[in-house]
DNA sequence: AACCCGGGGGA
DNA sequence: TCCCCAGGGTT
């Protein structure tokens, strides 16, 4: 590593122990915690996260009452959030950690990624923050901080992770991860203000043309779009509505129209009804299924004093 | 690679 | 109206 990249590297993490935004899920490291805020915010701003984040983890406060919800139970506490499918995959992923992993969150990553809705950036997230492992989480926050601040010029995905992989201060991933978020979403956002950056002196942006590459998630028109239809049925489900004429009648649209809408849903679980195992996971054999003592379901108990000792660990460094 | 998913805030 | 957002899954 270069002087100037440990420079940046040492400044970032002082930086962000001083600006650290206080948030929900940064309040433990419970897997199941980190997990579930990571589904969350898939895709979807931190504001309107923490609008719900508490809720749903009063309600679904471990893997094993998640797995046992119904799906319209789930939907209730999600709808407003968007994306909703997000919630009916991660009650899925509740219901693999129970069948297959105990009720407790791999920290493998091959084995992350095998579970419903989880992809190479919640795998890393939970390990880098549930697990304290040296690897970095790249969302769109933290690739423009890569690129711009470290790299400084275009990067395949794959190096790019392995770049920042390597950035990872030894031990301190969880710090890390949250330096970078608070600077990409404060000060190194897509309009960046590199007169409040800490990093300038030391930055390879020189303000315009080093962006990466990000293509559009252009999305049409919200008003008449299938989009909108397939969030009044989500609301009616969430809502108790089970009949589907009723579900029909909630949009307006012709039998075909809902038809084409409604399977698409019953496919994605959001009735519940269909238990299907995901695919990859379609073996049954449930190996200790019933040899759990049933005493510390859904904790991760070696990580509860964990968490206390790091937040006190950070909160000195102050 | 392109497309799908929800919704709201802001330019 | 268009862009943006702690992405993942399917085709």
């Amino acid at each position: 590593m270069t002087d100037r990249t440990l420079r940046l590297q040492e400044i970032l993490l002082e930086w962000g122990t001083t600006h650290r935004r206080q948030l929900p899920w940064r309040e433990n490291r419970h897997p199941y915690h980190i997990l579930v805020a990571e589904t969350m915010l898939t895709q979807t701003q931190v504001g309107r996260v923490t609008r719900y984040y508490q809720d749903f983890l009063s309600r679904f406060p471990t893997p094993f009452v998640l797995a046992e919800s119904s799906a319209p139970e789930v939907l209730e506490s999600w709808v407003g959030l968007g994306y909703n499918r997000r919630a009916l995959r991660l009650r899925q992923c509740a219901q693999v950690l129970v069948e297959e992993h105990d009720g407790l969150v791999p920290d493998v990553q091959e084995t992350l990624r095998s579970l419903p809705g989880v992809g190479a950036y919640t795998a890393n997230a939970i390990l880098a923050q549930a697990f304290n492992k040296d690897v970095s989480a790249v969302d769109t926050n933290a690739r423009r901080v890569l690129v711009r601040a470290f790299v400084g010029q275009p990067m395949t995905q794959v190096a790019l992770q392995i770049r920042a992989d390597s950035l990872v201060p030894h031990g301190r991933s969880w710090e890390w991860t949250q330096a970078i978020f608070d600077l990409g979403a404060l000060i190194c956002r897509v309009k960046p203000s590199c007169d409040r950056c800490p990093l300038a002196a030391d930055c390879l942006f020189d303000g315009h043309g080093l962006d990466p590459y990000i293509p559009p998630r252009r999305q049409s028109t919200f008003a008449g779009s299938r989009r909108q239809y397939r969030g009044q049925i989500v609301r009616a489900l969430a809502q108790g509505v089970q009949d589907k004429e009723e579900l029909r009648r909630h949009t307006g649209l012709d039998a075909d129209s809902f038809n084409s809408i409604y399977q698409e849903l019953k496919n994605e679980g959001f009735f519940g009804t269909t238990e299907t195992a995901p695919p990859g996971a379609s073996n049954p054999s449930t190996s200790t299924l019933g040899g759990c003592t049933g005493t510390s379901h859904g904790t991760q108990h070696h990580m509860d004093s964990a968490a206390i000792n790091y937040t006190e660990v950070y909160s000195v460094e102050d």
